[in-house]
DNA sequence: TAATTCGCTAGACCGA
DNA sequence: TCGGTCTAGCGAA
């Protein structure tokens, strides 16, 4: 037997082609596959574990036995299968410690067959939950994490977690391809790929075939096959660990398999020679390659685009690319690829090849960016990053509550099935003050720091802590009256009391170290991210039905306990002389004479505030405009929440909320309404602003302003068909497919043109679009966008419109 | 398969 | 033709 350190890269069930001794042959399906990376020498193995048995806990009905059990079979694809063993243990259930039967099966296929069968004998528990996640939970080891495994030839005889692991240096390769289309999309049964580029930290290229290219990093081989071929060498030749690609799970692997499958190419792209694989993950296709990881990078923008680590116009690789390294990639010139790989001109092809060569390295530059935050969110939940990087908040967050349970030795609840739950109306959510339109000047910004998981936290609030049974006079009470146990921890308060630990102590290392750019400080870097991400997705998931630790009362305790907070804290301010003019659920804006006042009421307030709560001090702000809401100009006409600009003392503009901000807004409105927010906070001047929306008028007016500043972005979120009402980016849309023209993505691109009465019937799609009408772009964008602003400071409708002479405007 | 609620605004639709 | 209501998307937190 042999002792050896390294990191668990990957595990699975070992499928056919990874067992291929006779001995094991009999085990399929419940040995796994665990590929792993020496520590001392970064070579990459493989060992299987036969040991680990599934099992799944029954709360046994009164009167109920262990024979019972025993002689419970079911069906199992066709065969008839039995329990294997069961053992008596004893775990907590809602704070109380229950006996129950622990229920071997021999496989893992077996544990819902046989949990189905034993639904009569009383309650069931665990029997969800996914086997590897199981074996990791179980054994606490830790995805990309070091282990110490001791194994006998090629089988597991013990593993275990090193603490404190460091990170593996991984090998990463991202790629893309071209494709020949001639039709709609292309077919890989019969279109053929064209060109696969690859980047790597140290190197990019791109291989191609039957065409002169004079770029030296295109390298022609004989054939697509050769070319297949040569792609699957390259990855071998690195010893690549994760291969990246954008959107690969849906498009490239796919295809490529199904080329070679035509060609009779080997695509044995993975580790151990096996092809890529796709499969349904909810509602798209994930494409794994065994042994190494595939990194699909789209899936992982849509999610941080989604929780708003950054807000991006559209989820494609030269958007994210764009937000992450500030620098876009080649320019996407719209062509027809298979014309130019018909044309065979390698002035043409030279430019494909490029412009694929930098698909590849934006694609690797989001993956820089983005996999260090998976990789950690990987091993502080414990699943697999293959996983994770397709995973949306619930199935991050319950694996880490899962480790917890284990933890307490509590029993993991089930996924709650549809119930009436499901059908209950919104619980009241935050407070949002109506503000005042109008400027104001010296504007102080304070809120709560984490204001959910610190009220979770301080009320012990969770579905197990609601309505105890010990604190039936002395439990946490919310303002609409549910109790909370004040003796023993919620599960949820607990995970978010360690989360904001960990995390905060992460950051405390972070400030010791002084080289930001090392890989210590990316890692932890990577990791709080992980923390906040977690920490901030458990509020929303208590009032979600379909999760294990769903508390209708905790979640609209929790903002109720909010609500209270912020008023009191409106009233303090009040008493303590200050106006306050906005709250948003956690924010107060008030004005202020000194800044010292502010820093004192900030203590004063954090005196009274239950350990875990803290009010902190966003910014000081120089000037701010907040703005009526549509139909409530003049006097006394009530502001809009969730819409300002402000300016600190630096000249940094905080703008929410605008038009400025909505992808649903031409960029020329945008882009005017910024100038002029920014025109009036930091010079006061209205009437260069009023001058730059009298140029704009005028321009659109002459019917010279581009269409790309026209364009319109607004997201088809359901099938076409499926809408009551013919909107503008309906209409465009489907005009657009009765033309025949190709509309890549669900996010419509439209121009408002002449042609037509109605504004649906004038918006067409970018590509079809040959006027546009000036009127719309003038009275339904810009006019909107900037009178809302400027009428704060007297100027009208006439003013922007008419050149008559310039009303004298008070300055302020 | 899916974190939540609050809020603004548009354009279509509908009835008087 | 006008104004109220409804559908829908997107942003703030």
């Amino acid at each position: 037997m042999v002792s050896t350190r390294a990191f668990l890269l990957d595990i699975g069930y070992a499928h056919g082609s990874g067992v291929a001794t006779s001995s094991l042959s009999g085990l399929r399906g419940k040995t796994f596959r665990l590929v792993l990376k020496r520590e001392s020498d970064g070579k990459v193995f493989r060992l299987f574990d036969d040991s680990f048995e599934p099992y799944f806990y029954l709360l046994p009905r009164e009167g109920v036995t262990q024979e019972q059990i025993l002689k419970v079979t079911g069906f199992y694809r066709g065969t008839n299968v039995a329990v294997a063993r069961v053992e008596e243990v004893e775990r907590k259930l809602k704070g109380e410690i229950v006996k129950l039967f622990k229920v071997y099966a021999k496989h893992p296929g077996h544990v819902p067959v046989l949990a189905s069968e034993l639904k009569q004998y009383g309650e069931r528990f665990e029997h969800q939950v996914h086997f590897v996640l199981r074996y990791l939970l179980d054994k606490k080891l830790q995805p990309l994490g070091l282990v110490e495994v001791k194994h006998s030839g090629k089988m597991v005889m013990g593993i275990s977690a090193v603490a404190d692991s460091p990170l593996p240096s991984l090998r990463v390769l991202a790629f893309d391809i071209e494709t020949y289309n001639p039709g709609v999309k292309s077919d890989p049964r019969k279109d053929p790929c064209l060109m696969i580029s690859y980047a790597t930290n140290e190197k990019s290229g791109v291989i191609s075939y039957g065409k002169k290219f004079s770029h030296d990093f295109v390298e022609v081989v004989a054939s697509e096959k050769a070319m297949l071929e040569r792609f699957c060498e390259i990855v071998r030749e690195n010893h690549v660990d994760v291969i990246a690609t954008y959107n690969g799970d849906e498009f490239d692997l796919p295809f490529l398999r199904e080329r070679a499958k035509v060609l009779n190419a080997d695509f044995r792209l993975g580790r151990d020679r096996a092809l890529p694989r796709t499969r349904k993950k909810g509602i798209r296709n994930a494409s794994s390659l065994g042994g190494r990881i595939h990194f699909d990078a789209y899936p992982v923008v849509a999610f941080l685009n989604f929780i708003g680590a950054f807000k991006l116009q559209r989820l494609t690789l030269q958007d994210a690319v764009t937000a992450i390294t500030g620098k876009p990639k080649a320019d996407i010139v719209k062509m027809d690829i298979h014309k130019i790989w018909d044309s065979g001109l390698t002035k043409d092809l030279d430019y494909l090849a490029f412009y694929n060569r930098d698909d590849s390295i934006a694609c690797l530059a989001v993956t820089n960016y983005s996999l260090p935050l998976q990789i950690e969110m990987a091993r502080l939940t414990g699943n697999l990053v293959f996983d994770t990087s397709r995973a949306s908040a619930m199935p991050l967050v319950e694996p880490f509550i899962m480790k917890k349970a284990l933890e307490r030795g509590e029993l993991i609840p089930s996924k709650p099935a549809y119930s009436e739950n499901d059908k209950l109306p919104p619980v009241e959510g935050a407070f949002v003050k109506i503000p005042n339109p109008g400027v104001y000047e010296n504007i102080a910004v304070l809120d709560f720091k984490s204001l959910y998981p610190s009220i979770i936290i301080s009320y012990n609030v969770g579905p197990d802590s609601y309505n105890c049974d010990c604190c039936k006079s002395d439990g946490f009470v919310s303002p609409q009256g549910h109790r909370f146990c004040k003796k023993k921890k919620s599960i949820i308060a607990e995970t978010l009391s360690d989360i904001l630990d960990s995390r905060f102590a992460i950051q405390k290392k972070m400030k010791t170290l002084t080289d930001k750019e090392s890989d210590e400080y990316k890692q932890l870097y990577a990791r709080q991210w992980s923390l906040k991400i977690l920490a901030n997705s458990v509020y929303g998931l208590t009032l979600n039905p379909r999760f294990r630790w769903y508390t209708r009362e905790g979640g609209e305790s929790t903002t109720a306990w909010a609500r209270q907070y912020i008023q009191e804290v409106n009233k303090k301010a009040e008493e303590t002389g200050f106006e306050v003019i906005y709250n948003d659920t956690d924010s107060i804006m008030l004005l202020y004479k000194t800044e010292n006042s502010v820093l004192e009421f900030r203590d004063a307030v954090n005196k009274t505030l239950p350990e875990r709560m803290e009010l902190e001090l966003e910014d000081f702000y120089t000037r701010g405009l907040f703005v009526a809401k549509k139909g409530e100009a003049g006097k006394d006409g009530k502001g809009a929440r969730k819409k300002y600009a402000l300016i600190n003392k630096e000249g940094k503009i905080k703008i929410r909320g605008f038009e400025l901000v909505r992808r649903d807004w031409s960029k020329v409105a945008r882009e005017v309404q910024r100038s002029v927010l920014e025109i009036l906070l930091k010079e006061g001047n209205v009437d260069k602003a009023v001058a730059l929306v009298r140029k704009t008028v005028a321009e659109l007016q002459s019917g010279k302003v581009p269409l790309d500043d026209l364009v319109i972005l607004t997201q088809l979120r359901k099938s076409p068909k499926d809408y009551a009402i013919m909107s503008p980016e309906v209409s465009a849309y489907t005009k657009a497919i009765n033309a025949g023209i190709r509309v890549p993505e669900a996010v419509v691109m439209y121009v408002v043109t002449s042609k037509g009465k109605s504004i649906s019937e004038k918006a067409f799609v970018r590509e079809m679009a040959q006027d546009y009408d000036a009127d719309y772009y003038i009275n339904h964008q810009l006019m909107p966008a900037v009178l809302k602003i400027l009428a704060e400071l007297g100027v009208t409708e006439d003013d922007l419109l008419t050149n008559s002479k310039q009303h004298t405007l008070g300055s302020w």
